[in-house]
DNA sequence: TCGTTTATGATAGTATTACTATTATATGCA
DNA sequence: TGCATATAATAGTAATACTATCATAAACGA
């Protein structure tokens, strides 16, 4: 596969981070940062510190940590969109498609070594239990006018049209899709941390294949399509 | 209708908000200035000047601000799970009592004059867009060893009871409540905030019938149980 | 009614965070 | 060689999230 790498709207930064070294750095070492410590603990200073450059130096690239973090964010579901057009090419059937999303959507990333700066497994992780943090916030509407949210929104838009291709007279393709979407995240968490609001087992091996049953089954019976 | 008030998890706060004057002016200007300015912009200081009093003073309610919102959200559930057993009463049919509690979650709350220092219509749109920042951090699970996230737990589980009797062998119960509830709180913020995500219209006048349909016919799919 | 808890007010102080600003040095490239 | 640009090094600031101390006032029990 050729090395590939994802042009991201520029006002989620400054200058360019994958364009230097530096820049790299700042997402490599912000990826190790805000998953071992969570976002809220994490400053630029403390970056800073692990990359051995001066905070002022990470101003450079990032207005603030909260575009780093929508940064990050927005790489991946730019990557996972990717991802999908790549597995549902030439497949016809849309129920097949749909089921290749939520697949995708929900299977544990492994390293792609294409992109070696970013941990996607982290950064998956980080998506998880940082992502309702980027849109929960006073600053959602300046945020979205400068299309802050646009892959999240890219990829919520691509699978309600799968949906639509599969029963056109449901009502709540988007809605379905966002829910969706935000349950592959939570019900993750909450196998891990509170595992009553959930039957999704950590311990089972087949975590993620629950997860996608529980998902696809909510998705297909819901627009009234039939689970093979 | 008797004048209620909910006894809330000790671990919660320092010293009971609700048996002092002091105490009761924090809550009730505590739901308005995050009502209006967002978790984030609040802070003690703030609410010190809006009551009148020393920001230490509050802090001998309440440890932090983490925990002051965790009791407004519990205080929240709690009261909301206390309607869904009012309404519930004496109704034989499980879904009759699923819908019920689709509709008590998703109704717009109106100030209930029996609780004067709690705004219900301000704090429900408080936990639309805070809920989550409760346990979306690094002391999850402290936090949930000490019980504060209880009252969330006992909703999920009540009505995850309800699924069962109409299909005791659908498997994921708590799964499914838990992704309403959350998609509940999340469709209202995107028809404000980012509507590309969802179909329900901020300006329609029936967005909470609409909400509350996608919701049931999600479930009641989901679950395989006719939809009347 | 006196004495004593107990709550609150008034005020001060601290470490950390989220920045901004300035100057110096190094590197690339025309 | 000259010049632009990136980064380093360092300093500084306002705000936040607390903690500490002491005075005063109300409440309550003997």
């Amino acid at each position: 596969m050729a090395i590939i790498s994802f042009q991201l709207n520029s006002n989620l930064y400054l200058r360019d981070p994958q364009s230097s070294q530096l820049g790299q750095n700042i997402i490599q070492a912000a990826v190790k940062l805000i998953y071992t410590a969570g976002f809220e603990e994490f400053t630029f200073k403390k970056l800073g510190i692990e990359i051995g450059s001066p905070e002022a130096s990470v101003y450079r690239y990032f207005e603030n940590k909260h575009r780093l973090l929508l940064y990050l964010i927005d790489w991946y579901w730019t990557w996972l969109e990717y991802k999908i057009d790549f597995h549902n090419q030439n497949i016809k059937s849309p129920l097949d498609r749909l089921r290749n999303c939520v697949l995708l959507l929900v299977e544990e990333k492994t390293v792609d070594t294409d992109i070696p700066f970013v941990d996607e497994q982290k950064l998956q992780r980080i998506v998880n239990t940082e992502f309702e943090k980027t849109y929960l916030t006073r600053q959602v509407d300046t945020d979205n006018k400068e299309g802050l949210f646009l892959p999240y929104k890219s990829l919520c838009k691509k699978i309600a049209a799968i949906i639509k291709e599969i029963n056109p007279k449901y009502p709540f393709p988007h809605s379905l899709v966002s829910t969706i979407l935000l349950s592959a995240n939570h019900q993750i968490y909450y196998a891990e941390h509170l595992p009553s609001l959930t039957d999704i087992k950590t311990d089972s091996k087949q975590k993620h294949s629950k997860l996608s049953e529980f998902l696809s089954t909510m998705v297909f019976n819901t627009i009234g399509a039939k689970v093979r």
